[in-house]
DNA sequence: CTATCTTATGGACGTTCATCGATATGATAT
DNA sequence: ATATCATATCGATGAACGTCCATAAGATAG
């Protein structure tokens, strides 16, 4: 704790991380480092309520619809999106605290 | 602005991001998205001086000493680390710069 | 019931990547 | 010089992954 930089992101500069604590923040960070899924969530988070079709996001982004849909479900399953079927539409949102998490775990501020 | 969470991770989720702003930040993420090159990351940083050498890396990991190499120069590339011969030993630090990036990109608070 | 619309799933293909053994590079010691 | 030590690189291999096309699943409209 000699300078800010030595405060940054303690999580995970602090100490030496175990073999699972290592292995469940990779896998995290893992969902999140991919250009489509980063894309999509800025831009269910800049969409006027916080919510986006899946047509809406595939109409935004230059990849097939099947594409979307899978990166989709990866941000849905790793718990950063929430889905909810209306008809035969689907909405997404960011779930709440899924960034938080990571944000706790790359960011000594919020710890 | 309306809640702690509408402010986290605000670079990310704040707005849309355009293709290469999504590829480079993918990139980086990928990076740190690995369990070995986080303990690296963690044990170089815990390491009384800051610093530590190949060999005890290789001896504190359960990986071979080629996968040690071939991880410290992915970080070393991707510039979260400095290297600096001495002798035949290398020491590996954490570029002070790195972590502070990473943090502008995911941390609002950083910004 | 049939057609259409929206989304998800299955299968395939090519690429990327983590890992290893073997070896090269480079430095020190005898 | 030769042997030894520390680290990096090379080549191969197997797994994981992003992308697409085709199609299924489910809902609505006529």
């Amino acid at each position: 704790m000699s300078s800010v930089k030595s405060m940054c992101c303690s999580p995970v500069l602090a100490g030496a991380l175990t073999a699972p604590e290592s292995q469940e923040l990779a896998l995290a960070l893992k969902v999140l480092a991919d250009p489509v899924r980063l894309r999509l969530l800025g831009l269910i988070r800049s969409t006027p309520g916080g919510r986006a079709l899946t047509r809406d996001l595939v109409e935004s982004l230059d990849v097939t619809q099947p594409t979307i849909s899978h990166h989709l479900g990866v941000l849905f399953d790793a718990g950063f999106v929430e889905r909810e079927r209306e008809g035969r539409e689907t909405w997404y949102s960011i779930e709440p605290d899924s960034f938080t998490t990571i944000c706790q775990l790359l960011d000594p501020h919020a710890g």
